[in-house]
DNA sequence: TATGATTAGTCATATTCTTGAGTATGGGAA
DNA sequence: TTCCCATACTCAAGAATATGACTAATCATA
């Protein structure tokens, strides 16, 4: 029951083709989940027998028709009933820490490289969400934003994106480092 | 093929029962990871088919029964051989994050309450983490531990956890706050 | 002396997510 | 002009995860 409001979360910035969300979910840029293609055209399909969004036929000459969809009013009631709902934490999901959480007692030199390339991958999408944050706020500085901004939901959990991927890039370097110089000591 | 090497990685730390485990994995203490009781149990069966972990049985008087386990060498081995296999970055996936895209076209109070008690959640585990950590260094300083301490693998895990929580509980309340200020002005 | 919590598990079902393979067209680079 | 990439989407099958309902004993609490 998840993936579902995700959707029609996403929908609420207008319309979306389900290739154009799958691109968004996909590189996670729509950065508060993560899915698949496959995952998104049964949802919108789902989702459209439900009355919670609703497509249009987009006759196209050079590309494939497309749908856009919408969210209906439905939807959006769909939406403030989550919203309202309580829900569980969340927990960080990694091989990566299982490799680490493993790492004295198997080679670490793997485990080493693949934090050194987290570390890069994590400061390329923490770029990707400053250069984000900037377009959203157009002119205006961040408190003034905050305040004052239209459509503050994407800039909120976009924060949390950047806040998540810095976390992430300082504990991958520093962890990496640790286990460099350690391993240069006990070879 | 995931939960199969966090269980794995648990029990790098010494025998573990079924139950054990369970409740280590579910408050995610074992903080790198996250599973229900029965989801271990399968898991814990599944393993020792394998061979990768064995178990023997505990008679006890006052409570039922019990199976430890513990890794076998060629667990650790499929250990090794996970660790040095690739692995795709990790996304958020956060019902909150859902709701707070979702903001300002649906009613803001629900949200703002649950921002309130997850920054509260996120405090304890921090406070949880901090003192594991303090638990895990002994008598150590975290520069000595990390350069010389044993079982590592823990210690780096429960850092990556606490960097969370915290990141996750600043991120809330100022989330929070933002939201309570704009619907004190626009109400 | 009931009541509920804790220990220690099992079984079945349902939902969700991932993997892999296809269809079809147009545009650009080699 | 051949080949790959992007657009736009579909179908099927499998693995992983979650939900709910059970058994059965002991221990603490009200």
């Amino acid at each position: 029951m998840a993936l579902k409001h995700a959707v029609l979360a996403a929908l609420l910035d207008g319309e979306y083709s389900g290739y154009q969300l799958a691109k968004a979910f996909d590189v996670g840029v729509a950065n508060f989940w993560h899915a698949l293609p496959q995952q998104l055209y049964t949802e919108l399909a789902k989702l459209e027998t439900e009355g919670l969004i609703s497509g249009r036929q987009v006759i196209q000459e050079t590309r494939p028709n497309k749908r856009l969809f919408q969210v209906t009013d439905e939807g959006l009631a769909e939406l403030e009933r989550f919203a309202a709902a309580a829900s569980k934490p969340s927990f960080i999901r990694d091989d990566l820490l299982v490799k680490v959480q493993a790492v004295d007692r198997i080679d670490a030199a793997p485990v080493i490289e693949q934090l050194e390339e987290r570390a890069r991958v994590a400061a390329a999408k923490a770029e990707v969400f400053t250069q984000l944050l900037a377009r959203l706020r157009g002119g205006l500085d961040e408190a003034e934003f905050l305040a004052r901004g239209a459509r503050l939901g994407p800039y909120l959990t976009c924060l949390r994106g950047l806040g998540f991927e810095r976390e992430t890039r300082d504990w991958c370097e520093r962890i990496a480092g640790v286990l460099r110089e350690r391993s240069r000591v006990h070879p």
